[in-house]
DNA sequence: CCAATAGTGTCTCTAAGACAATATAAG
DNA sequence: CTTATATTGTCTTAGAGACACTATTGG
């Protein structure tokens, strides 16, 4: 059989709250094409390797760390015929949700590694759009399933909880009204039975992530999409 | 830069409602490998052609059809390193969803192509995996999108709709109550003014699917999963 | 005391689900 | 008439959003 010969590229859209902003993990690309351009972090996938492995080890490899509290699934993949001008490259984009980390390292394709707040676009190859999948796949996700959690750190407070939400959906939630839907949501959190305290301020009991895969009710955005 | 070569497939994943039964089109393969079993039907993206072009493409040949009524979109890619015993082969897998069509003809790579009901499985490949995959995206988003209409003709029952639901879902659901979602939910279909007649009982008004793109307030299913 | 943040309670309204009742056809 | 299907209406209850109110800290 007789077929056309592709490479293969995973495309990571690494996400993460700081502050009051959604950020996404950005590398200058250090190599050709498109040398000294933002990109997502990315890399072909190798001889024997699964693409969910290669998302794994390139997520390593730009972060220095995969596992906890994170959260990593497959997006899309683009392979429009010009996308890459070194021939035709088909790439399988994954989403990834971390808790705010140290300023990431630079990986070994990239010359500098940096959050910025999505948005703020005009990536190489496709990437903008890429981008924005990622980005809207994540809202959508976070009113559905308990996702959110995979923004923060293993023990957390229902404010932090919820400013997640505010990063995430670039709006206001009642405090009250949240509180209230993510603490009786069946397996959304469940109490460490300690609090925080320090700032002024009636001190917030802290969370962990529970059990639950998909969230009952749901969480919904204001406007719906 | 040196890196592995992959050849890249689609595959698809066609569902369309029979009776009160959710079916799916399968091919049995005319070479090797798994010569002689059932799969999806799909095929390589060939040298200049972008991944939703293929896609496409494999639905016109093997369906003869691709635009009324119906709708595709991508589902997931799969690339396992021993997916396929050729060599390195990743599979991007759509999904369409199609009115109720005269038998298939068979394309060129399939010996016979048939609607079998979704569940009677045990396909070649991956397939398996792929199919269920499918099955589920149709599942949810027949929920909070307007695409159970994508199975209907282009004028239909409110009955219709609701079967189309049933049939998908595997589950019952009440006539009365259906009939005022559908009907309230905004832009989910519009009526046409004509009514069916000829069977017994009193007629259904005739509609046809709405400008909306999204269902607010959603259609849910009992068990939320 | 006051300011600030956490958490609870109450009210109204939308919509879901159960199901009675009515409408219009064929036989 | 009876049977069958379509369509409307009514009731109860869950949950969303608005927002008053209480609780617990620091200064």
């Amino acid at each position: 059989m007789n077929y056309p010969v592709f490479a293969v590229t995973v495309d990571l859209v690494v996400l993460t709250v700081r502050g009051d902003e959604l950020c996404v993990l950005l590398v200058r690309r250090g190599c050709e094409p498109h040398l000294g351009e933002w990109a997502l972090p990315g890399g072909f996938v190798l001889a024997d390797e699964d693409l969910a492995a290669a998302a794994r080890r390139e997520l390593a490899e730009e972060t220095g760390l995969a596992g906890p509290g994170g959260h990593l699934e497959q997006l899309a993949s683009y392979g429009a015929p010009e996308r890459d001008p070194r021939g035709r490259v088909v790439t399988v984009a994954y989403l990834a949700l971390l808790p705010d980390l140290p300023v990431p390292k630079a990986g070994t394709d990239a010359a500098e590694a940096e959050w910025r707040p999505v948005g703020e676009r005009r990536l190489a190859f496709d990437h903008d759009r890429i981008l924005a999948d990622g980005v809207e796949r994540a809202r959508s996700k976070l009113e559905y399933t308990p996702l959110a959690t995979a923004f923060c750190p293993p023990e957390f407070t229902i404010a932090a909880l919820r400013q997640v939400y505010e990063a995430v959906w670039g709006e206001t939630i009642d405090p009250r009204n949240f509180h209230r839907k993510a603490t009786t949501a069946p397996g959304f959190v469940s109490p460490t039975g300690d609090s925080t305290g320090g700032g002024p301020g009636r001190p917030a009991k802290l969370f962990r992530r529970g059990s639950a895969t998909l969230l009952n009710p749901p969480i919904l955005r204001r406007g719906g999409v």
